[in-house]
RNA sequence: GCCGGAGUGGCGGAAUGGCAGACGCGCCGGAUUCAAAAUCCGGUGGCCGUAAUGGUCGUGUGGGUUCGAGUCCCACCUCCGGUACCA
């Protein structure tokens, strides 16, 4: 009567575990090796699980039993990641507390996680919305606020490492005499410079209709909001920066020595974007001397170069030049224009009275646009001259300066050197505004123009002329002229640097990390305002102390939007708000919150020590437990969060509160699961199949129809319809979506076949890494599968749970030893190499081979349960259990395989002839070359083939296979 | 455009340079059954062939290296993901 039954299996195993705390962590901070395992943890949204979610946690659940199984200590646990913007706007809806929906959601996580049988231990459990975690995070912020980045600082880590550059103490920050000398004021707002966390008035993407401001990342190449699809427009506010910058080389150095693909690390790599080239200065006269406004002798260049020579690059760019970045300073005698980004400090001092108008108005149109139209709609260059020129410190020729929006002010300097014959951009510039081009560089011989340098081309005299962004040999440019490109940027980087003109640089596209937003359901900053009498803000921050943390979100408030761009904080109680510190000064607080980033950046490190309220982690369990050996997690992480993280790692590691250097040993990232594969048909309005390509990219009116692999077929690479070959039907998956209607609910899943089918299935689709589309038969598959295992050892027509009369006592056959071993082989280092799709295989052939045997020994059924454990638990201790052992399995020791059942003595080889399988043979497994070669002759059909031929060459592979090569 | 990843039966996929398509889905045939479900057995890349332990073609396309290529090299095509003037 049992059937395999997962309901009742699953439901009692689970009781079993949550009872025995079977998944309890080991506390002692040594003992036998460590193992921690960790997923990225999820944001519980209101629409509980989706199956994208068990792929990776079955992963890593796999990788945790295996590892228990194998001796080790595991740490794996689980928690929420539960602030964030749902909840707010589900409360500004409803006036229910974001902090009710969280907990009411994570409840749903919960429950649907303990259905599924992951063995996390669920004492550390936590939220990033407690206070008890909060407190850190505010306490890591408030650590990072307390940071300079001295980047000349040579140390050695507690990892033994040599290290330039260090986060240090802000007490320990040198303070220039003349400030020392302006008193305390100056001091501390010389020390704000330099903190890692400061204020900065930055233009943010504002959303009225979400009335909150969004980081770039949340905003889509139309310039709308990725949630809901809003407008979006900038405007300047006060907001919170963290300085990452300071931290850009590190973060790419360390990542040499994690175990990441490289594909992940060469994406960080270009997220970091280092580049290396020169900073060079171009006189442009003291500010408020006569504008170089003519082509005539430069007044003042020589001087200037006179005192330059003596006196070194200063290493901030004075107010008589403009500095610029460059990664090809060997071009610098081509440079025949400047371009300032429209935001330059100086585009408003430079600009002619006659310039005056056209520059502003150009100003004013490049603000209204965000980063993102500028790039877009900038198709076509465009640009207007200042009416200024500076001097070109080599050639001392004057070169116009001009104001353009394909310059960024976020980037090097914001102002650059035009080369148009060597850069694409400047080339297209100076073609469109008549900019002499002057090539600077010869390409090599032969040369032929790459696709977009032909592109650019433009007509001289009937004769094509084209941009060259290559390397080369210098010429047009003096003294330097013959050199090859690397030659020349050596050199002259060493003459610049010499005179006083310019020096190496490294530059880095990324950017300080935003790190305010204007949310409710965010950690509050714990940091006061000084406020002067009339209660404005004076720019003077003070810190909360440690003790006074954490900073908790008001109790009573009023969700509905003020519609201003401030926080909705702005609007909190004001005893909340206010307070007046101790010598008398009016204090507010800040209301700004973190973004939902700063709860994810370090509960890696909080899992390892959870209830800790005297530290964020005690330094004995730190060392015992990290890094995370493993981290599993979506690939839409693969850059932001895996950065932060690593950079606020970085932090507490200089200030001496982690051991280590990198949070994250080895990383995978999981496979996005598409919805099922769908046929689907075109018709136009008046209901006429449409061809594929027929169907417009976009604005599409006709109708989609979703077909039934009855209506189609196959021909060559395409699906058609039966009835019309003609017709080209789409056949793909796509993303899982409420609008397509193509979600599958793991609750449904379940509910059909069981968690250990759900697990099994999910590994069972193909290699972690990938893209896969669910397929519901496929879940049937795997859950046949289990009730083939279920009856090679149950008695499915008892009426009780007992042991099919097959099992027995008995000795392996020779058969049975080997196929075991075999399998014990293959499956172990499968998990290891994360291959859960072919481990799971092997172990359907096992049941394939043993599942029909009269007498299935015990200790052959045994290890396979044990193997089976990983993947499929639940059904797997009850195996166990019925097989006699009355202790969970889950830390049975792993079966290790024995060789000696492997081999077997005779082999099946193939045979062929000129690279062609002619035969297979059976040869005992150890013959010999010649053994197998005279085998291999004594086959009829080998013969045959090589009848009346040459025998050139004989290769054989001992064990392998043999192969003729024949003439004739 | 640039950067990454991937193209293998009807489908998901497997294959240290050595028997392409393991395993599963689907499909076809059979057994069991009053019947069905469930289960079990057999077959299943294309073409040729009455048959097979037969022939032949076959891993996106075109070249190459090799006794031998899905796998290595070169050029290209398609799809998916990331990114957007980074000087």
């Amino acid at each position: 009567m049992p059937r395999y039954d997962p309901k009742r299996i699953e439901t009692k195993w689970q009781a079993y575990w949550d009872e025995n705390e079977t998944f309890k962590t080991p506390e002692e901070p040594t003992g036998p090796e460590k193992l921690y395992v960790l997923d990225m943890f999820p944001y519980p949204s209101g629409n509980g699980l989706h199956v994208g979610h068990p792929e990776g946690y079955t992963a890593t659940d796999i990788t945790c039993r295996f590892a228990r199984m194998r001796g080790k200590h595991v740490l794996h646990p689980m928690g929420w990641d539960a602030f964030g913007l749902p909840a707010e706007q589900h409360a500004i809806k409803t006036g229910t507390h974001p902090s009710v929906t969280t907990y009411k959601n994570i409840d749903t996580f919960r429950r649907q996680l303990k259905m599924l049988g992951f063995s996390y231990d669920w004492n550390r459990e936590f939220s990033t919305t407690d206070p008890d975690y909060f407190r850190w995070t505010q306490w890591i912020f408030l650590q990072i606020y307390d940071t300079w980045y001295d980047a000349a600082c040579e140390w050695t880590g507690p990892d033994g490492k040599q290290r330039i550059g260090r986060g240090r103490p802000i007490s320990e920050l040198p303070i220039p005499p003349e400030i020392q000398d302006s008193g305390e004021e100056a001091v501390r707002r010389y020390q704000d410079k330099y903190r890692l966390a400061y204020q900065h008035e930055a233009p943010v993407n504002w959303c009225p209709a979400l009335g909150t401001v969004l980081s770039n990342e949340e905003v889509d190449a139309e310039g709308r909001s990725e949630r809901g699809d809003h407008p979006v427009e900038r405007l300047p506010l006060r907001q919170w920066m963290l300085r990452i910058t300071a931290y850009a080389d590190r973060l790419g150095d360390d990542l040499d020595g994690v175990d990441w693909t490289e594909s992940i690390k060469l994406l960080q790599r270009n997220w970091i974007g280092k580049s290396h080239g020169a900073e060079v200065d171009f006189y442009i006269g003291a500010p408020n001397a006569e504008l170089q406004t003519e082509l005539g002798t430069p007044v003042g260049f020589e001087q200037w170069k006179a005192i330059r020579s003596g006196g070194g690059l200063p290493q901030e760019a004075g107010s008589d030049v403009l500095r610029v970045y460059t990664t090809r300073p060997d071009t610098l005698y081509g440079a025949t224009y400047m371009v300032l980004a429209p935001e330059h400090p100086y585009v408003e001092r430079l600009t002619t009275a006659g310039q005056q108008q056209k520059v502003t108005e150009y100003c004013r149109q490049a603000a209204l646009k965000s980063d993102l139209d500028r790039t877009d709609l900038a198709k076509e260059k465009t640009g207007v001259f200042t009416g200024a020129y500076a001097i070109n410190p080599v050639s001392g020729e004057p070169v116009p300066i001009w104001v353009a929006d394909y310059v960024l002010i976020s980037y090097g300097t914001g102002a650059i050197m035009a080369v148009p014959a060597h850069d694409l951009r400047d080339w297209e510039f100076a073609a469109e505004f008549d900019i002499p081009i002057t090539p600077v560089v010869a390409p090599p011989v032969g040369y032929k123009p790459s696709k977009d340098e032909l592109a650019l081309a433009r007509d001289v005299d009937g004769e094509k002329e084209c941009a060259f962004v290559g390397v080369g040999t210098a010429i047009n440019s003096g003294d330097y002229n013959g050199l090859s490109t690397d030659e020349f940027k050596q050199k002259i980087s060493a003459d610049l640097a010499e005179q006083g003109l310019g020096s190496t640089a490294v530059n880095y596209k990324l950017r300080d990390w935003l790190f305010s937003r204007q949310h409710f359901w965010g950690e509050p900053f714990p940091i006061w305002h000084e406020l002067d009498d009339d209660g404005n803000l004076t720019g003077l921050l003070r810190a909360d102390a440690d003790s006074e943390l954490p900073v908790t979100l008001p109790e009573n408030f009023d969700f509905k939007p003020h519609g201003r761009p401030d926080p909705p904080l702005d609007e909190a109680p004001d005893e909340w708000l206010f307070k007046t510190a101790d010598d008398g000064t009016k204090l507010k607080r800040e209301t700004n919150s973190m973004p939902q980033w700063a709860g994810s950046c370090w509960y890696y490190i909080r899992f390892c020590d959870p209830k800790n309220d005297q530290q964020f982690i005690d330094p004995e369990k730190e060392k015992y437990w990290l890094p995370v050996d493993l981290y599993i997690g979506g690939a839409e992480h693969a850059v932001l969060h895996l950065l932060y993280a690593r950079f606020w790692h970085k932090v507490l590691f200089d200030r001496g509160h982690l051991s280590i250097p990198e949070p994250f040993q080895r990383l995978v990232n999981q496979g996005m699961i598409l919805g099922e594969a769908e046929l689907t048909g075109f018709k136009d309005q008046s209901g006429n199949w449409l061809s594929v390509e027929q169907v417009p990219a976009d604005n599409f009116d006709g109708e989609r129809v979703q077909l039934d692999s009855e209506q189609v077929t196959k021909k060559g690479e395409k699906f058609v319809l039966k009835e019309n070959p003609a017709i080209i039907v789409e056949s793909r998956a796509h993303k899982m979506s409420k609008s397509r209607g193509n979600v599958i609910n793991p609750d449904d899943v379940v509910d059909r076949c069981g968690a250990d089918a759900l697990r099994l299935y999910e590994m069972f689709m193909g290699p972690l890494e990938q893209v896969k589309p669910w397929n519901m038969s496929g879940v049937e598959g795997v859950f046949r599968f289990l009730g083939k295992v279920w009856r090679m050892i149950a008695d499915e027509r008892a009426d009780d749970v007992g042991l099919n009369a097959a099992v027995q006592d008995a000795a392996p056959t020779a058969e049975q030893s080997r196929v075991l071993h075999k399998t014990i082989k293959a499956v172990t280092e499968d998990i290891e190499k994360l291959s859960f799709n072919t481990a799971i295989s092997r172990m359907m052939e096992f049941t394939n081979a043993i599942g029909s045997h009269d007498v299935r020994p015990v200790s052959v059924l045994k290890p396979f349960v044990q193997l089976l454990a990983p993947f499929a638990p639940h059904v797997a201790e009850e195996c166990w259990q019925l097989l006699g052992e009355t202790d969970t399995l889950t830390y049975a020791p792993w079966p290790e395989f024995d060789e000696k059942y492997l081999v077997e003595s005779e082999i099946e080889i193939p045979v062929q002839v000129n690279g062609k399988l002619r035969a297979k043979i059976k040869i005992p497994a150890d013959a010999d070359q010649t053994t197998m070669q005279t085998a291999a002759e004594a086959d009829e059909t080998v013969a045959a083939n090589l009848d009346g031929k040459q025998v050139v060459k004989v290769i054989v592979v001992p064990g392998r296979m043999v192969n003729f090569v024949v003439k004739g």
